[in-house]
DNA sequence: GACGAATTAGACAAGAGTGTCTAAATTTAT
DNA sequence: ATAAATTTAGACACTCTTGTCTAATTCGTC
């Protein structure tokens, strides 16, 4: 009998290597092959592993699929919070601070393995498996999105921005930061730091000349920041 | 020996109606299906073929699938050129015209089935056959963004808007328009007529607030246009 | 070093898909 | 009507893939 020092019953250590490995093999190769294209030799080749290992662990290539996406989504999901904790509530430059959060936005969360194999994923498979993304779709877009647009309401609230709806600036500010990446993106490419940089720096540009305060009139708007700490 | 009225050896009539039944039925499981997991029956079903016909016309799958592309390309491009020569260059409204002018550039480019089939097609296969998509990249994106770019500088100069650079204002515009789309088209669903209308004026409104001639100051700018014909 | 659990290579049956071939049926134009 | 070309259904060989099974090996732990 084994000890079970842990809460659940946790199989040995060096199983969590191989599951690791097979996760992301699989990821890798289900996002290059798509599911129907994808066997599962190429994985268990990738993964430096033998294919029954791959049946011991999750039974089939569906189920494998299934707990694929759920890892990514996951894994993102923890990769877009974590960046969204590091937006400027308290900017000293609002135009340099934005530039600087949506650069690590693309390049933590979209540009990032998991980004791109989940994007990849959802694209190609999303008519495929409805309540699957439907359940991605709650969890990654049904939250962070909110979780955005308080930022932005935050800085329009502490008097940075003048904006109306702070849902629609969200989006729009990350669709502008990423406006000249688009054909990359469509062919699965990964921009350069400079392409990133340029489109995040024209993006924000263009967001603040639509909603920065409109008249700063005297410096009294500036230092009327009693919405702070 | 036959007529050969027509410059190059025709095959007879009633071969594109067929032709044309095929590249409709695999365009549409291909981009359901993904390459891998299309299978020629399937086509030949949804065609109302016979497999034996497929072969007959396009040699193989792969040559099949080339044909379907290009010939997706062909007509995304026109359409998508068409919608552009409705741009508006002497707006009467210009918020509302340019909002006009993307809903349709959506509808009539995004979401029509040509435009989510090589979309998906592009996003889904674009890594397995490199040239084939650059291809699609010179003829595609290559052409119409200094298009849609030249229409912006134009209006520009002609004292509409006030833009630095048109081609990223082009760019900026496109993704404003969809912003609020996004994750919808990642699925690949079909935004309604509402979405679409409320994602462009959002949008066309930011954008303009972004562009538009700072200080109207008197109604000397309104009437400047002597960029016109 | 010895035990039990996990991993491995390889063979295997079953199923699915591609591309070819044939002979019959159908269409099209003369 | 007749002749040529095309389409069709079905059978076919071939390949690839999935998922299972077995016996040998390796790994981690005591």
């Amino acid at each position: 009998m084994k000890h079970d020092v842990s809460p659940d019953s946790i199989p040995p250590r060096g199983h969590e290597a191989k599951r690791a490995s097979i996760m992301d093999a699989a990821g890798a190769v289900f996002c290059r092959e798509s599911f129907a294209g994808a066997n599962i030799d190429m994985i268990a080749a990738e993964a430096g592993v033998s294919r029954q290992t791959i049946y011991n662990h999750h039974g089939d290539k569906e189920k494998l699929f299934v707990a694929i996406v759920r890892d990514l989504t996951e894994r993102c999901n923890a990769g877009i919070f974590a960046t969204i904790s590091t937006f400027p509530d308290q900017p000293k430059d609002l135009e340099a601070d934005l530039i600087a959060f949506a650069v690590r936005m693309t390049r933590n969360c979209i540009c990032s393995r998991d980004g791109k194999f989940l994007r990849k994923l959802i694209q190609t498979e999303g008519e495929r498996y409805p309540e699957l993304f439907a359940e991605w779709r709650e969890l990654g877009p049904g939250r962070t999105w909110p979780a955005i647009a308080a930022r932005f309401a935050r800085l329009a609230h502490a008097g940075f921005l003048d904006i109306e709806d702070p849902d629609v600036a969200a989006r729009q500010f990350q669709a502008l930061a990423n406006a000249e990446l688009q054909t990359t993106f469509m062919l699965g490419g990964t921009p350069t730091d400079d392409e990133v940089l340029q489109s995040a720096t024209h993006g924000v540009r263009t967001f603040l000349r639509a909603f920065a305060k409109r008249q700063p009139a005297a410096d009294a708007q500036k230092h009327s920041a009693l919405a702070g700490a």
